[in-house]
RNA sequence: GCCCUGGUAGUAUAGUCCGGUCUAGUAUAUGCGGCUGUCGCCCGCAGGACCCGGGUCCAAAUCCCGGCCAGGGCGCCA
């Protein structure tokens, strides 16, 4: 990659904010405050010049609103920097709320005073969408990138989930905890981790919270925690990623059953808090959230397979299921729906047996047409069950001394199941790609911006 | 890691099959000029590109080989 760093000097002398507070956003400006001075901050989205008119579009975070610049009407100095904006530059504008049928929002400014705080270079990719740049190249220039509608509108979408997430876990009692990102060793099984060089010792950075969270419900009982995670995977698709964040609950004295209620409710007030509180997100992104109905389909792993037979797919008994299979799936359950009691064979070796069947497991995934967004289950409680269970996964027990040692003193029955983010996100916004729905995503050959 | 497809101005694309008026077309962005109601404003002018290395050939953006990078799929994984 070609790293350019141009500093050009401008000429141009910089305003500072002195004493200027912004008094609205662009989309708190309305049609009834007619005649009304308000204080503006933001960017030059757009210049669209006619001559005797020039119209400036200025962009925040919220939206945009047009400044109306009469060359005739102006005095000198507002028509000086009027005529030296250009495309993102860093302004505020003082002045006069105009209601009007002309512009699509009832309203524009008549500009008084006119602040440049900073000047801008011609952006590499187009922000306003007209010749929209390939992912890529997006990514490349992510600041920059991040600063288009469609962008904002996603991670004010996430924001707003996680916000919900949160308030949804507190009613009922979760405590959000924090556990450590550097582990001491890799011992999880599964997937593979990242080593560091920790003071001269080999640490590796957590895969997830899954055996801390569960340490916890002896103490804390119901705990949740929200944070990055890391798989050295040397994934390639639409859905992974090197570093992600998840959802993270577990739970004392609950079952599966227990923690996909409480799942499948938590989904249900996602959905319903974004379609919402997101309706200028969405429209943003010409999406919709559907408020999913409850209770979600439960199927067992077995009658999958049943249903997959009759689509003429077999799969032998015990097997994870492929993903163009998982495809297949998707179209015929398009929404949510849960695969419960897999078989031991492709599940983790803290997942509890099933009392009637041994050789089926309480974990379940919830799925969303033919992506994994949720994995969970009962927890094995019996710290000899565990040890087993170890074993069978050729995992060495003598590696999780430490993590064995809490089933000594009383842990309780447990459940909890952990979210992707980011693919909740994809679920929430319709994107196709999960490097669009995280701010610097990180995957085998992306380690920049 | 494997398979498929691709890499042309800042960005997005046409051209590649079937080598030759390709002096590489278009849109958008940029710069300059013009325009009194734009909202993908409009009009005119200008500058700006064939991923890298090797090969075949009179001649390569175009064909062949290698590399790098990207997109999609698979696997791994969540």
């Amino acid at each position: 990659m070609s790293l350019r760093i141009s500093v050009v000097s401008s000429s141009m002398d910089l305003d500072v904010i002195g004493d200027w507070k912004r008094t609205h956003y662009s989309v708190d400006v309305k049609p009834e405050m007619d005649g009304c001075e308000v204080t503006l901050f933001g960017w030059v989205q757009e210049i669209r010049d006619l001559g005797a008119l020039r119209f400036i579009i200025l962009q925040d975070r919220e939206g945009t609103i047009q400044v109306t610049v009469l060359r005739k009407k102006t005095s000198a100095e507002v028509l000086s920097k009027a005529d030296a904006l250009q495309k993102r530059f860093s302004i505020g504008v003082k002045g006069t709320v105009k209601k009007t049928d002309i512009t699509p929002r009832g309203v524009e400014v008549i500009p008084k005073e006119i602040k440049i705080f900073n000047t801008a270079e011609s952006p590499p990719i187009d922000i306003c969408g007209k010749t929209l740049a390939k992912l890529d190249v997006c990514l490349d220039a992510r600041a920059l990138d991040l600063c288009r509608e469609e962008n904002i509108a996603v991670f004010k979408i996430q924001h707003k989930a996680v916000e919900a997430v949160r308030e949804f876990l507190f009613a009922r009692g979760f405590i959000e905890v924090h556990t450590p990102r550097f582990i001491g060793s890799a011992t999880e099984g599964g997937a593979a981790l990242f080593k560091v060089d920790y003071f001269g010792r080999d640490a590796f950075l957590a895969q997830s919270p899954q055996l801390y969270k569960e340490q916890l419900v002896m103490s804390l009982e119901k705990v949740f925690e929200i944070g990055p995670f890391f798989r050295a995977e040397e994934s390639h698709t639409r859905r992974h990623l090197s570093e992600f964040v998840s959802i993270d609950i577990e739970e004392a004295f609950a079952d599966a059953e227990d923690v996909m209620q409480l799942l499948e409710q938590l989904m249900h007030y996602v959905c319903k808090t974004v379609s919402e509180k997101c309706g200028r997100e969405l429209a943003v992104l010409k999406y919709s959230v559907k408020v999913p109905e409850l209770p979600f389909k439960r199927l067992t792993y077995d009658d999958v397979l049943e249903e997959l037979k009759s689509e003429g797919i077999v799969i032998p008994w015990g097997e994870d299921i492929p993903t163009p299979v998982l495809r297949t799936l998707g179209k015929i359950h398009p929404y949510f729906y849960f695969i419960t009691r897999w078989p031991k064979s492709a599940r983790s070796f803290y997942i509890q047996p099933c009392a009637d069947r041994p050789e089926l497991t309480e974990g379940f995934d919830l799925m969303w047409r033919w992506i994994e967004l949720v994995s969970g289950g009962t927890r094995v409680a019996s710290k000899r069950l565990l040890v087993k269970q170890l074993e069978e996964k050729g995992l060495n027990p003598d590696s999780f001394r430490c993590h064995l040692q809490a089933f000594d003193y009383g842990m309780p029955p447990h459940a909890g199941w952990a979210i992707g983010l980011e693919r909740l996100t994809m679920m929430l916004t319709g994107k196709k790609n999960i490097r669009e729905v995280t701010l610097y995503p990180r995957d085998k050959t992306r380690l920049t911006p």
